[in-house]
DNA sequence: CGAATTAAGTCAATATGACTGACGTAAATT
DNA sequence: AATTTACGTCAGTCATATTGACTTAATTCG
């Protein structure tokens, strides 16, 4: 059987990896369905709710290139959201062009509720694990974004806190995007 | 702000592994992308091809089973790949009603350059892990996945080759080696 | 100042991948 | 002979995403 790719190379590549990274991302993103189910929310709504309340006071430009989608795709997802009372948009003190994003209290418990839901999941699966278990897969994780952008993820994820709109002119998205 | 999942708990919550989870799946998704454009093919056609290729002669109930999709959504995806030979369906040599389902070389060989890719980005992420991090990152994700489907999911990809259909009549195994 | 750029929103059309429900056919099982 | 299974298909719908063009308002820059 005469093949490139199989020469060699095929038997070597690690299908159980690729295979245990598709189900287990399959069932941590099924967890917080059912929850927004209830809303008639789906996963983008899920995904705009947590990096809204995760990024208090954050610009639509700045949401767009975290979520990598287009203005239209979030347009519709974002108005559901500030329509049922979940995100509440304030123009920004000194830009007065930005609709900066803010969670609402119930967005908030929402939003938390499924952080919480997602979270048992990952203790449940780190809790089995050696003692640097957590920081091994936080390494292994973080090496598998693409490289150029891993500073940005970085400074995003270790955010405990964003003061909410400290715009000054050109300061929002360096806490951002790290330009 | 008192608020009833704030108190205590949200704070505690693995925010990062939550977001890192996200972005590392995201860009470990992206790489196929390209290779599949070529041919019009998205995600869909990348399980589909991936799973036949790992599970020669799989039958298309067992197939719907692990993607966890409906006939209907798995039948435009999979009449595509086989209209454009990347895939082959044989009747089951015992249950007639059976179509059984094989990569052809062509199908094989994009299989295999889509894995290569996946892999690759895999190896990058495991190689600046400590030295037992490579099972350390499959325990976690073995353990992130839903307990009941977990036997299920070892079988599936403990899976060095799976033998080309149980052969009580012959001519089966030409079907393997890709016609 | 005036021009250019930026932030955000919107319109229209389209694609992908999924769904439900019903129906049909052939083959196997009971 | 009746039922179940494996597979396919028809018809309609939905969620999420896309591209491209255009508008409004506000800010920045020459």
């Amino acid at each position: 059987m005469p093949d490139a790719v199989d020469n060699g190379e095929t038997d070597a590549l690690p299908y159980d990896l690729i295979e245990l990274l598709f189900f287990a991302y399959r069932d941590f993103t099924a967890d917080p369905d059912d929850q927004l189910a209830q809303f008639e929310f789906g996963r983008a709504h899920h995904r705009v709710l947590h990096f809204v309340d995760r990024n208090p006071g954050i610009m639509v430009t700045d949401l767009l290139s975290i979520l990598r989608i287009t203005k239209q795709s979030l347009g519709r997802v974002l108005k559901q959201l500030v329509d049922q009372d979940f995100i509440e948009q304030h123009p920004g003190p000194i830009d007065r062009r930005q609709r900066l994003l803010y969670t609402t209290t119930k967005g908030h418990d929402l939003a938390g509720r499924l952080a919480v839901l997602q979270s048992k999941r990952l203790e449940r699966a780190i809790n089995g694990l050696p003692d640097n278990g957590a920081d091994v897969v936080r390494q292994f994780l973080f090496q598998m974004i693409n490289e150029d952008i891993r500073p940005d993820v970085a400074k995003l994820v270790n955010k405990k806190y964003k003061p909410p709109a400290p715009t000054t002119t050109k300061g929002l998205p360096d806490s951002l995007t790290g330009k």
